[in-house]
DNA sequence: TTTTTTCTTAAAAATTTGTTAATCTTTAGT
DNA sequence: ACTAAAGATTAACAAATTTTTAAGAAAAAA
């Protein structure tokens, strides 16, 4: 029904991973680099390949250059593991770019239910937040990683944009801060209370303050107009 | 707060995740395997129980399992031990019905952080408030955390927007302050009676005289036209 | 009327967020 | 690999807002 290639130097997570799919009917495949997935690839032609972004000899980004450079395999369906740390908006926006990613800790069942997705339709990209979210004169673009405001554009440091990019994924929905932590800082956050705040603050800084809303006792919200 | 039960063989990882934990105010219950811990949840039921995986007697996926089936216990988040060494596919015992899992060796930070999360996630699930009450001409909106009324919106304050959602979500029902006092406030605060009357005043301020009815010697309730 | 319960008001207490600057961390460039 | 620059986080304190208390007035019940 589907053939899914693992590609990560861990030996554990391999095995994790492994598990859960071929349980739910998947055939799996494994290597431990860029190279060796290359090899696994011209052996046999998966229907995705789950990547991770950080490896030795060959990474993630690399070698999904490679695939999607090459027309014989540019159509497998990329999803790339990362840890939250890592900078995904890069992956995101990636021309030669995976269809998805899942962050790690990986858990079994949003693992299985995010793959059986990808391959059910095929193609069909799911992210968390569109490429481009336009909010009145305010303009995300993830593409270019720039916000368009009032006439000119921005370059928004990696958690600031991220940050704006989840309140204005949904506008004005309050967001808590316990969502925001896990959305943007991941699960095994340890920051301290005021870093979102300091965030905030940079971000009102530099796109006013009429955009971003505080709910005392409960989070933040994007106001459209 | 939070009450946890903490299920492992090893009596050192138990003093060191009891000792972060009651650190952070959560009160601590300890098992060393499955069998026990069966006993201890029966005695008092925890909010969450970190469950190791491999132990002797009863092991983590069993005693999970005894756990998720029985109606009482179900709702009980449930979070795994495992040893980075152990085989990976032990903790696909996920489908057990854990919720997460934390892999040793454990990082009292990231063991906090997480547990946070988890109680934090599952406690505002509970409530169970519907996300829009519409009543009338007056529209409580979770979402946006705002409310409509007589054309105009309001930004209410936490402990009010609470009140007035409890009182709302069942129309013409009186609620004692007992219950007010349970729902709003939670068990364990201890706050004065005069609080709720405040509260209610600053309502009955905001949203006019109209809506919200003293039952005298009983409590209040909202009126539906 | 007397007692109990709720209202009202103002002020105190507690909580939450804002701000700034200093300190780590990461990244990019050499 | 090293250094400079940019970004992220923390700490400490300030400010703002919310929550709670206290205490007398008012209203309802006994």
């Amino acid at each position: 029904m589907g053939h899914i290639l693992i590609v990560d130097d861990e030996a554990d997570i391999r095995a994790l991973l492994k598990y859960n799919l071929e349980k739910e009917g998947y055939t799996i495949d494994e290597a431990e680099h860029g190279e060796m997935a290359l090899a696994r690839i011209a052996n046999k032609k998966p229907d995705l390949i789950l990547l991770d972004v950080m490896m030795p000899v060959m990474d993630g980004i690399q070698t999904c250059e490679h695939i999607k450079s090459n027309s014989a395999t540019k159509d497998i369906i990329i999803c790339f593991l990362t840890a939250r740390a890592e900078d995904y908006s890069q992956i995101a926006g990636l021309d030669a770019g995976g269809d998805d990613y899942i962050a790690k800790p990986i858990k079994p069942k949003v693992l299985v239910s995010r793959i059986n997705a990808l391959i059910r339709r095929t193609r069909t990209v799911t992210r968390m937040v569109a490429d481009e979210i336009p909010q009145g004169d305010l303009i995300i673009d993830r593409e270019t990683h720039l916000v368009h405001v009032k006439g000119t554009s921005l370059q928004l440091p990696r958690k600031e944009f991220e940050l704006l990019s989840l309140l204005a994924s949904k506008p004005n929905m309050v967001f808590k801060r316990e969502v925001i932590l896990s959305n943007v800082w991941g699960t095994d956050v340890i920051v301290g209370d005021r870093t979102i705040d300091v965030h905030i603050r940079k971000l009102r800084e530099k796109i006013g303050d009429s955009y971003i809303q505080t709910i005392k006792g409960v989070g933040y919200k994007f106001n459209s107009k």
